[in-house]
DNA sequence: TTGCTCCTCACGTCACGTGAGGTGGC
DNA sequence: TTGCTCCTCACGTCACGTGAGGTGGC
């Protein structure tokens, strides 16, 4: 039997090669060869030439690679996740741990949102300092702009804005220190 | 000058040593060295055996360097925006493009949350979906169970099951491909 | 002096990216 | 024969982890 690309699978329909089952999933040939080193997915044949060539179903697999990691799983996490799977007809417990895997998924899911929701508010907070920080003509009231020197109306600066403050590194990488520099001063400082 | 661990800094408070900036911050002293080799984060001076020795507002970059990793920025990325924050007094466009950045970041952390929403149903369904498998009694009504042969009630398996199935890949790494293996079969399949 | 902390290499890890040099397939 | 795809090494990247071997500081 010479394999070629019309080669069919069992089921009818035409063998993928690397390229297009990469195109079909957004991934690329070199991850796809990962995969299978890994024991996540392997080609269903090899042509004479030595090309892999994969089952539609394939696709399915490799969609499933990247939700996993999508979940934060590693692919050696997925390999475990697969031997599980494939283990639980003659463990029954396997299936047991499976649940709690994902159950523990599902909560570091849920956190991350969490956490992601809270960076959004960084992100909304420190837009609008700096859009005020743009076109400065607020009233004084509690902190001095780091940047322009004026009040932004804000009892604070915003977590994103405040770890910019501190002097600039220099580029020498072994040099000595030279003094810190203070280009911008907080009310706060000056007050105490 | 001779600097010891009871060295203070110009504001009056103790400089810290990267140990203790580590653990204020819960990072590694590796990670503190690396965001110095990067040009993100440097000790206010050195102690006369050559240690580093912090001011305590160093603890704000590292928690802004965290900050931003959440938020998907790699360390190069952090450099770029703090050598924008630091021209932006020469060059007023440099805040424009810090502007646009976080912009972009906050629709990219939008995206990321729907993202991790959509794999939150995902992990549901399929908890519901295992939980079913675990104490089979349901009718048949569209799909067998490819793990029990039966019936969930569900029109199809959930994506993080149905990337499941397929032969398990042997360990062998080169070794020629065994015939595939179809240890459990689907409704659909057997229909067609 | 002991114990803890710090120092600087320098190699390992993870999930690929990116060629190098050669070959299959229509 | 041309052009595209595929093959197998094998080294590079990113954000650190993890020692190795030596030293500072109370």
């Amino acid at each position: 039997m010479t394999a070629t690309v019309s080669d069919h699978s069992s089921k009818g329909r035409p063998l993928l090669r690397v390229g297009d089952l990469a195109r079909a999933t957004g991934k690329t040939v070199r991850a796809i060869h990962l995969y299978e080193e890994l024991g996540l997915l392997r080609p269903s044949a090899r042509s004479a030439g030595g090309f892999r060539l994969y089952e539609p179903s394939a696709a399915a697999r490799v969609r499933w690679i990247d939700l996993l990691h999508g979940l934060g799983f590693s692919l050696q996490e997925m390999r475990e996740v697969l031997l599980k799977w494939w283990g639980a007809e003659r463990a029954p417990d396997a299936m047991d741990e499976l649940r709690h895997l994902f159950t523990r998924k599902l909560d570091e899911t849920r956190a991350a949102i969490e956490r992601h929701r809270q960076l959004e508010g960084e992100l909304v907070e420190a837009l609008g300092y700096l859009g005020t920080c743009q076109d400065c003509h607020l009233e004084a009231t509690t902190a001095a702009c780091i940047r322009c020197g004026r009040d932004h109306g804000t009892a604070h600066e915003p977590a994103l804005v405040e770890g910019l403050i501190q002097a600039e590194p220099t580029a020498t990488r072994h040099g000595p220190a030279p003094p810190p520099r203070a280009p911008f001063v907080r009310v706060e400082d000056l007050d105490a």
